[in-house]
DNA sequence: GTTTGTTTCAAACGACTGTTTGAATTTCAA
DNA sequence: TTGAAATTCAAACAGTCGTTTGAAACAAAC
């Protein structure tokens, strides 16, 4: 591997930490190049400015995510609609146990959300992002033929906040006072759980009576109804 | 009114917008004075500081979100726990009609969500937030009475995101292309149709087998049945 | 060994940050 | 009206920000 690529490389990898953790306007390149042990100007040279590193960074993530991502254009209609939420979900929790590789991604599209630099509103303009293109085509699947714009965008939004949560509060989960170990097993419930709930929330989507009834059936066994229209 | 009251009150007013649009730290003072027409040194003379400013902010924001809470102590255990989420729900939706009032204090706890500063982390440290108070209130109505400390984390944690990402998404929402008309209707809309959906999620927490069994019962009517343990 | 082009580096640039200062102004009671 | 306290103000402080600069160090080709 050639030197420059080295230190191109290295001053990414740090970059997309700082990016994650700070956001793009609370990251300095000062602390980038610091943690790179690279000279300062090293990004001005390589990239040409911290917006052009930046927007690499946003592209490597969003490829990274495309090729981490459990559902590609064929599987995601092939499978039933309920495996379709459970595999979206999964590809969402599962980085959670890499620490440091795929979940900075999900923190730099997180600072996005709540206030997007222009890097990612062009970004955004030129392509769709996929995470957003599967919920809708899923959320679509659970929706009647005829449903409106809105209601789509709002079951589309509501899914694909499902697993946003739990990477924003990977810290809330993991330092005290609740100390939880996120291992394979904590994430594989969590994933489950998750999947449950989203599915169970669309299925009950559209619907316009009260939302279930509850029916003794048994001694101590009881079901939930709920129309489907 | 004292006239320095007046300033402190512009000043306050002024905070809330500024760090609710960049948070804390990209919220400047030179900003915050410049719009609120008063002089850059009045933030530390009425203050102290910055940071003075931003945790008056905040408890200014507790209060409100306490204020304009529909379930306060008394209700959240009268009414049933399918109407203690509808309003807890809607207590977060319908300031979104009001663009300019609580919602900037949503926005402000979005940020601290992200990255929690130090002033955030001594407030949740003296005391609960109540949205997290409620939300596992709820929460622990749905869920057997021995469930584990970590599923009623995560039960909490879900619950209390069902509105966060639209309040994030005002704009998504309400600028082209989608361009939609956050009137009362929509909202009221929004706040049915998450309900039933967090209801529904909630309901099927705890689930261990399949998620639910769709049963054709008559020409074109469909029943979902899902077992509740 | 010399040359040519690439990459690194310390230093400095102007613009911005939160805060301080001391004088000018305003307020309000005596 | 006078005088002391409260409030405003422009200016400057030290620090960080992203970026630029020109020289130093390095690489590979002749």
């Amino acid at each position: 591997m050639k030197i420059t690529e080295i230190t191109r490389q290295a001053l990414l990898d740090h970059a997309t930490d700082v990016f994650a953790e700070s956001g793009f306007d609370g990251a300095s390149v000062r602390e980038i190049t610091r943690r790179a042990t690279i000279n300062l100007a090293a990004i001005n040279y390589h990239f040409g400015g911290k917006e052009a590193l930046y927007r690499e960074v946003l592209r490597l993530a969003v490829d990274a995510l495309s090729d981490a991502s459990l559902l590609d254009e064929v599987t995601i209609d092939r499978v039933t609609r309920e495996e379709a939420v459970r595999l979206f979900i999964r590809q969402q929790v599962m980085p959670l146990l890499k620490h440091g590789q795929i979940s900075r991604y999900w923190r730099i599209f997180a600072w996005e959300t709540l206030s997007p630099t222009p890097v990612y509103r062009d970004f955004i303009a030129s392509e769709k992002l996929p995470i957003l293109d599967q919920a809708e085509k899923i959320v679509r699947r659970f929706l009647p033929d005829g449903a409106a714009r809105a209601e789509i965008t709002v079951a589309t939004i509501w899914l694909s906040n499902q697993a946003t949560p739990f990477i924003r509060h990977y810290d809330t989960l993991s330092k005290p006072p609740l100390s939880l170990k996120i291992d394979k097993s904590f994430i594989e419930q969590l994933a489950a759980d998750l999947s449950r709930m989203a599915i169970a929330g669309l299925n009950a989507r559209g619907l316009l009576g009260p939302d279930s009834i509850e029916c003794q059936v048994g001694g101590n066994e009881s079901f939930r109804l709920s129309n489907v229209s």
